[in-house]
DNA sequence: AACGCACAGTAACATTTATCACAGAAGATT
DNA sequence: AATCTTCTGTGATAAATGTTACTGTGCGTT
């Protein structure tokens, strides 16, 4: 146990780990999961130790605007943010893929800043990647337009999974880009005719 | 001087106010200054004590989207976060009102997070309370439709200024909303049609 | 096989926003 | 006063996106 925690946040000194593993608790979560939600007020901050959890904005008519992905070794900033004050949270928090969660009460937070070096840099580092990630979307919603942004969301998603085959349906990719279905399925088609993409049922592969 | 720090930022302790003092240096730059250009290195973290300071992306066209604006009492979120790492910045800062900062060098930010918990509470906050205004855009551009976003930058403005007239031109505005001035014109002249604002050259005053 | 259902394609139309073109109004400069 | 510049207003038009409506297709269920 203590080697899996180890190896998937390798930066964390023995200590920290040790002390995480006296403090958190491990907990699994299965896809469909709304872990957080707007208005919820926070009490836990959550490292993400498999699975994959998406951090979205809810529109009106119950769009899920995509803002970014948690994957294994990350945690989630907001409820970082938040916890400090418990405050409540501004995002949905929705598990995509099983996930195993350590969870850490709230004030373990503070105290770890100021104890463990390795915790402090973590939180860190969560906090800037996270806000670079919220100001790229922000740079693409304002500046780019519907096919740019389709694009460049096919293109992540593959990074991320590291496959070239998108699994969704053409109304999942409309919402979390806070579109209509068939928008998206205009757009796919004209990639398909330039040869950027191949479509198929629930499932499009990316060529390029 | 030590009483003014103190009145900006009554938060912090008075050791806290004594080390600031001791380690940073109190700069003035006038309406227009870019303090901080896309891709630059950081290597300061800078408190607002006077003026104010805009924040926001730049387009390719020279856009100049808004993020937010510093004004005394607050500090560059971004500044701290990438000081931590000493990481290029993402964003524009431009002063819009003549400024006085203070510029703390960026080993005094780890430094100070272990020593002053009131240091610590600030730069947690500020975290927070940026994400979130970064959020409140995305929500803006991702779910609103101009003539919305129009409202609420005008009534953010006379937010933070407690006033109620907008000094700016039409050109100004449509270039933090990234739209075209003969768009804004005509959206502002509905408001005014709707008894919502009174237009005058380079002001508007809000009436609601 | 027949049916139901989620998914995908597409045409026609509405709406929003961007762009172009021009004109007038308010200040500033000479 | 005459001239210039900047700001504002507005029509015409284009382009992008959203909406409605309908069709077809693959797949699982009965």
């Amino acid at each position: 146990m203590q080697n899996s925690l180890k190896n998937i946040f390798p930066n964390f000194s023995n200590e920290l780990i040790s002390t995480i593993e006296e403090n958190g608790s491990l907990q699994d979560f299965e896809t469909g999961t709304i872990l957080m939600r707007t208005g919820q007020y926070i009490k836990n901050t959550v490292l993400i130790t498999k699975g994959k959890i998406k951090i979205y904005r809810e529109g009106e008519d119950g769009g899920e605007f995509l803002m970014y992905y948690l994957q294994p070794g990350q945690a989630c900033a907001i409820s970082m943010i938040c916890t400090a004050k418990s405050e409540k949270s501004q995002i949905m928090a929705k598990v995509v893929e099983d996930v195993t969660v350590m969870m850490i009460p709230l004030q373990m937070m503070d105290k770890w800043m100021m104890e463990h070096r390795t915790w402090y840099e973590f939180v860190i580092d969560t906090y800037r990647s996270r806000f670079e990630e919220v100001l790229e979307v922000v740079d693409n919603i304002a500046f780019r337009s519907m096919d740019e942004r389709l694009e460049f969301y096919l293109k992540r998603h593959s990074d991320t999974c590291g496959c070239q085959e998108v699994n969704l349906s053409h109304q999942e990719i409309a919402s979390e880009l806070n579109t209509s279905r068939e928008v998206v399925s205009r757009l796919l088609k004209k990639m398909e005719q330039r040869g950027l993409v191949k479509l198929n049922r629930n499932q499009i592969e990316l060529l390029k």
